[in-house]
DNA sequence: TGACAGTTTCCTGTTT
DNA sequence: GAAACAGGAAACTGTC
């Protein structure tokens, strides 16, 4: 969001590294693990060695944090920068609930009134239809045993880990620090 | 193949 | 009484 970077086309599977190791890449490792952004990237990076957190810029950026903590823990201090003949970016569908919710919260489709915002600055929205809501996570997940008592036990497991926040109104959540791209 | 994250399923109890 | 919430526990599934 900062750089006006779409995340998308960035292939963050080549940087399982610290940031050590990051910094010591060369131009050439970085522009070619980066893909299309890689140049661009590659001149922010330097930015911010030379002149440290960009200016004005002094919140940590939940996407890239998540990256980190999701990703960094599972590889070894000084293995080595992945090299996939595959450095396309690849624009993945995920299926995490939460993000199911966003997009449909987001989306200009038609939902019926399933779902609906009461204050999407706040990140906070409403569950209208609860069961079609089930049954539409459900179609997606190819699993016509989902149920609204399944579905908001797997939102409440989000409480935890700061994706959602409680509100403590019936059928009402909150998108919480952890959570992003619903603004 | 094992570790892990993210659910899914089931459950008991509580609140609205 | 029904629907929703809360959260423990274990199982399952896909990814790395």
């Amino acid at each position: 969001d900062s750089y006006k970077l779409d995340a998308a086309y960035i292939s963050f599977s080549h940087f399982n590294v610290l940031g050590v190791q990051l910094c010591s890449m060369t131009k050439e490792d970085f522009t070619e693990a980066a893909g299309i952004c890689g140049q661009h990237l590659y001149s922010i990076l330097q930015d911010i060695r030379t002149n440290g957190e960009a200016e004005g810029d002094t919140e940590i950026n939940p996407f890239t944090t998540k990256i980190e903590i999701s990703r960094a823990s599972k590889v070894p201090s000084g293995a080595p920068i992945s090299r996939s003949a595959d450095l396309q970016p690849k624009r993945m569908q995920s299926s995490h609930l939460w993000e199911f919710l966003r997009d449909l919260l987001l989306s200009s489709e038609d939902t019926s009134g399933i779902l609906d915002w009461e204050d999407q600055e706040q990140g906070i929205f409403r569950v209208v239809k609860s069961e079609a809501l089930a049954q539409m996570w459900g179609k997606r997940k190819h699993n016509d045993r989902m149920n609204y008592e399944k579905l908001s036990r797997a939102l409440r497991h989000y409480y935890k880990t700061g994706i959602l926040e409680r509100v403590d109104r019936r059928l009402v959540y909150k998108f919480g620090k952890n959570s992003y791209g619903w603004h």
